[in-house]
DNA sequence: ACGAGGCTGTGACCACGGTCACTGGAATCA
DNA sequence: TGATTCCAGTGACCGTGGTCACAGCCTCGT
């Protein structure tokens, strides 16, 4: 690997506009830590306030109700950031959020944090593009959840989680196959309605279990299915 | 009045950190218009990317599923502003936005828009804080979707409701009374849920209607009832 | 003063999906 | 090679709340 020794924040894409010097110099303003998988890296309503950067692993960003129902919000990979919302306006955490994986993450505090995006535009041009594209995923998700019912909503997130590989042939592979639990938790459903809804949609050859794999067979008729029932 | 004559920006909290000669030229920058109530300001999914200063008046953000069914995101008064997120991402509009009033609204293209802001710290910030604060009040609804019935998500906007005018003695009185379809409309139910909880309610003396105006009697009692439903 | 339109209030009905309770397979580890 | 754990799949049950249908009220406008 051609990386600096030590843990470096080149591979941050939000900071992929600074020049390695000034990244350097952050470097040494953040806090490391490393975190096993499932470990807390933020607990919600946590009145700290640093942005946090997933130099390595990946995180998941949910919510629990006391009665251990879970509401998925996001999947944060390597590169990316999270917490910039206390870091902006002083605020509690909004959310939990747990390592996947074997995760490094970088804290900086928010007053070095905030000098460092009202001195550089595009920084703070490419945070408003994130917390914008974070507005649209949420408003999607609170059509979906008054206008869907369940089972529209898992095959709504079907359509989202094949459609980066769908192929010409209208066929796409989700790879490795989603954990029902998990697509429970980012539609707001149970494990056992995502179960009932994928079986009926393998029974209907839309849908088809192959290895390690789920593959959308027919993507335009699920996509046909999620559009009908949303518009009326 | 001691306002200038013709129209300004004056009176846009967004823009108060410039000082009035910039806001000046930004009015000769903007096209305006003026709309009646229920016209509609913004399309969902139109591809226009001016943001709009709400001038005059008051505008609703909403969305409709074609089968008419309404789900209501946010109400902005005049000072306010909108369409920040196709300005800023160049994306579609993700939301409906109509005249509740008469209303004048202000609209200034992307282009000098994200030149403004980028030329202007404050600005920026300052517009980070409107965008993360929306995100808030969407994972808290989603939140509430995922983990309350209908009548504790009614039970739970009273609250949002009556909280600004909570008196010490644990009441707060909601002036003027809101219309039953909008609540449902914010709380993603029926006009018909409302009108039930809100029965029961003040049938058990936590709610009366007053006059023009509807009041909390017991606002504690009505919170516990909601945190008690969220925990479990 | 009367009629029209908008809002509220309630009853009856029933389907969607959450909950509970299992079974069975597939991995992982001692 | 069991034993344990995690995940998938399915049946039965029934409560919540959406839908439809009306009836009574205001408030306006003419």
């Amino acid at each position: 690997m051609a990386d600096a020794p030590g843990p470096n924040l080149d591979r941050i894409e939000l900071l992929a506009p600074l020049d390695p010097a000034a990244r350097m110099t952050l470097v040494r303003q953040c806090r490391w830590r490393r975190f096993q998988p499932d470990e807390m890296i933020l607990d919600y309503q946590g009145d700290t306030h640093d942005i946090c950067f997933i130099v390595e692993g990946r995180v998941r960003v949910v919510n629990h109700s006391m009665s251990g129902r879970e509401i998925s919000f996001d999947d944060i990979p390597e590169g990316g950031f999270l917490g910039e919302m206390s870091a902006i306006d002083g605020g509690p955490r909004s959310a939990s959020v747990v390592a996947l994986t074997d995760t490094l993450v970088a804290f900086l505090s928010a007053r070095p944090f905030l000098d460092l995006i009202t001195g550089h535009p595009a920084l703070a041009l490419a945070l408003m593009r994130r917390l914008t594209s974070m507005n649209r995923r949420s408003t999607e998700r609170i059509m979906d959840l008054s206008t869907l019912g369940a089972n529209n909503r898992v095959h709504a997130e079907l359509l989202r989680l094949a459609r980066p590989n769908l192929g010409k042939d209208n066929i796409a592979e989700i790879n490795p196959a989603p954990i029902h639990a998990d697509i429970a938790a980012r539609v707001s459903t149970t494990r056992e309605t995502v179960a009932r809804a994928l079986s009926d949609l393998s029974r209907d050859k839309l849908v088809e279990r192959r290895n390690q794999s789920l593959v959308v067979i027919n993507f335009k008729r699920l996509q046909r299915m999620v559009e009908d029932v949303r518009g009326e």
